[in-house]
DNA sequence: CACCATGTTCCTTG
DNA sequence: CCAAGGAACATGGT
């Protein structure tokens, strides 16, 4: 569920949940995902701290932790392409593809991730070269237009590029091109200031209205329902009816544009699809 | 069997 | 040194 707006999401769900709550014992089952950090420096830092509180940051969630008498400790998370977190009591069984464990008590938090691309780790040095928050005031149209002028790569491509901004992925990438009108295979230096700044706006726009979407969801993160119950995830016919109505091209591919009836294309960039409007999007 | 998938990182190439 | 391109990572769905 990875984009900006899933984790935020997560982030303000998690957070009142885990507040307080203190840290018995630490289970990795894969290790791969706490690299680069060890089994045992993972352990020795969190057995004994508690959760003060739980931050979004692009895509990655900071958990800020008190231990008893050694102060303050970060700790990072990534969900990748398929992570989850949530709580569930210590009776219950942990899912297929559970790669940690942290035991709190009646509770687990329990991070499971079918494909292991996520992580949970002490080490955030990723973080540090993340671009401005799409949502905050340091991401400005100015600085923004800067950066697009010293690139040659497609403009979808560019958003990618974490160091331009925080938190954009495959799918609002293509969302916010479609509503400023921009087709997705432009060179991000091409763009012409009023571009620049409908799609600075645009970007604002879709990852709020998916934030406060997902917002409005009743949240069941544990067991078996919570799976499918956010944002694209989910095949459920509930939840997939839910998301189509808020994206307007994304995996829309023959399919006619929601403004002028044309059909939908799909191209491939970077290895990735892309999906626009050819005839709305110059 | 083929191709597709919400992401990041590492290695190579220019 | 830097930007850009592509493969790798691992599993499951269609």
């Amino acid at each position: 569920m990875p984009e900006l707006p899933e984790v935020e999401v997560l982030a303000r769900h998690l957070a009142p949940l885990l507040r307080g709550k203190t840290i018995r014992a630490v289970h990795v089952l894969r290790s791969k995902v706490i690299r680069p950090t060890s089994v045992k420096k993972l352990e020795k830092s969190l057995i004994g701290a508690k959760f003060t509180s739980l931050h979004r940051r692009g895509k990655y969630l900071l958990f800020e932790l008190q231990r008893s008498n050694a102060g303050q400790i970060a700790c990072l998370g990534h969900l990748g392409m398929t992570g989850r977190m949530f709580l569930q009591p210590k009776a219950a069984p942990l899912p297929k593809h559970t790669a940690l464990v942290l035991d709190l008590g009646r509770l687990n938090f329990v991070y499971e991730d079918t494909r292991y691309f996520g992580r949970f780790t002490l080490d955030n040095a990723s973080v540090e070269a993340l671009g401005p928050e799409p949502l905050s005031e340091a991401f400005d149209a100015d600085s923004f237009a800067l950066e697009l002028k010293r690139s040659a790569q497609p403009i979808k491509v560019k958003l990618l590029d974490q160091g331009l901004v925080a938190g954009i992925g495959n799918i609002y990438a293509s969302e916010a091109l479609f509503r400023a009108r921009i087709s997705p295979r432009r060179k991000a230096r091409s763009l012409k200031r009023d571009e620049v700044q409908r799609l600075h706006r645009e970007i604002r726009v879709v990852l709020q209205e998916a934030i406060d979407c997902g917002s409005t969801i009743p949240l069941d993160f544990a067991g078996e329902a919570s799976k499918d119950r956010l944002f694209y995830f989910g095949t459920s016919a509930e939840s997939s009816q839910f998301y189509e109505e808020r994206l307007q091209v994304y995996d829309r591919d023959g399919k006619p544009c929601v403004t002028c009836k044309f059909a939908v294309k799909r191209i491939v960039q970077a290895a990735r699809s892309t999906f626009y409007c050819p005839k709305c999007q110059r």
